[in-house]
DNA sequence: TGATGGACTCAACAAGCGTTGAACACACTG
DNA sequence: CAGTGTGTTCAACGCTTGTTGAGTCCATCA
């Protein structure tokens, strides 16, 4: 259940990373997964209940742990939640690949990097979470401004050498957001279950004009 | 500040429509303007802050008041969140409106109906407080999953004769979605702002091919 | 062995929440 | 005038929350 072993991220419990009184004398600083535990049970937490709703009772039920040792190894409820968003994913791959995999095809690649990295059940449950939390908690909603910043709108105004290029990032954002709204919160049918390459298809065109067409072109209502 | 004269559809505090004992000797119902205040803070409350964190103690200091006062006349946080988002709007315009209005500009009809709506302060309070409270909240997540059913899956279900109408609604309901989220929730530039002609160009095309063009024909990455 | 100190639990605190029931104020009827 | 019912407030209840400090257990080291 513990993804790996974390020997140069975790400082242990709350005294913080290099010990203060030399190689202590006491009971070894023992490798429990009890920690990764907290912290699986809090993605899981935050995930299927947002930041408000999900509790440190439920999360240290959940993880079968004293609620007390919770806040004893992250310090509170707030830096929980930082530490069980932070992503695995180096940023600005999905776009930034897309981009050197050349311009005729950076919408369909942007959809499907973009689709792959969210049905890995792992990483679901980290922005599940950061969405779902995002609407009602300034830190969460910081983490996706700041997401989509790194991820989407930094490579893409970076990349298009045309003017327009914030407006262009925002409505390829708007685009995935709400796909992910509706495919991993909501779960609304048939997009909740629709498989990666009929929505490429779908979507792929959709970005490439947003990114690399004219945009003033559309027709009038 | 308080809309119009409610006659019919408020029933005054709690006990309900109908006077039990005839007219009533006491004092007459007096037309206050209290009722309408606390729903018109209630809105701006969870407008704001979302279902959750949102309080009735703090509703009922933004109308002036005193909480047991909301709870008298509403019953419950629940039922006062249930009446502060009743929409004033017809079912059905929107789309309904659009596809009237000639398939060809259908899309770019949708975009601005949506756009001309959410841009009324009005509409935009009770809607971004929906929105808020749908992720962590069931019944405003109810609300939100009838109004796109109403407002958009049905009619376009009802309308186009495709046989994957209901993924083509859902693609609406995706782009349309994440573009309420950016530009009027999370309020992220320079789509926050942008006006309404320059989005109804940009998102009009992408409608309509959801709705009338062919899926398939996407290029793979 | 005995001391050490980290892993972990227990019981409790203070604060905030939605909600309640009794009460006061007052406009109206008779 | 007395009587009545509505508008409104007051003070409190019961509950849940994040957080705290003291204390227990035990693997490790001198």
């Amino acid at each position: 259940m513990h993804q790996q072993s974390d020997n140069d991220a975790a400082p242990g419990p709350i005294s913080g990373g290099a010990r203060p009184g030399g190689r202590g004398r006491g009971r070894r600083a023992g490798e429990t997964a009890t920690r990764a535990d907290i912290l699986s049970a809090a993605r899981g937490s935050f995930a299927e209940r947002g930041y408000d709703r999900a509790t440190i009772r439920g999360i240290a039920g959940r993880a079968g742990v004293d609620p007390a040792l919770v806040i004893h190894y992250f310090g509170s409820k707030e830096a929980l939640f930082v530490e069980a968003l932070e992503l695995p994913q180096r940023p600005g791959d999905v776009v930034s690949g897309g981009l050197a995999a050349g311009r005729e095809h950076l919408g369909a690649t942007i959809v499907r990097a973009f689709l792959e990295t969210w049905d890995a059940p792992a990483t679901q449950a980290q922005l599940t979470a950061m969405l779902r939390s995002a609407l009602t908690n300034d830190t969460a909603m910081d983490m996706v401004r700041r997401l989509l910043l790194r991820e989407v709108f930094g490579p893409v105004t970076r990349a298009l050498g045309v003017p327009d290029a914030q407006l262009r990032a925002d409505l390829v954002g708007t685009q995935l957001l709400g796909l992910a709204m509706l495919r991993y919160v909501a779960r609304i049918e048939p997009v909740a279950s629709a498989p990666v390459d009929r929505l490429v298809r779908a979507l792929g065109p959709t970005l490439q004009r947003y990114l690399t067409e004219d945009l003033a072109a559309g027709d009038d209502g």
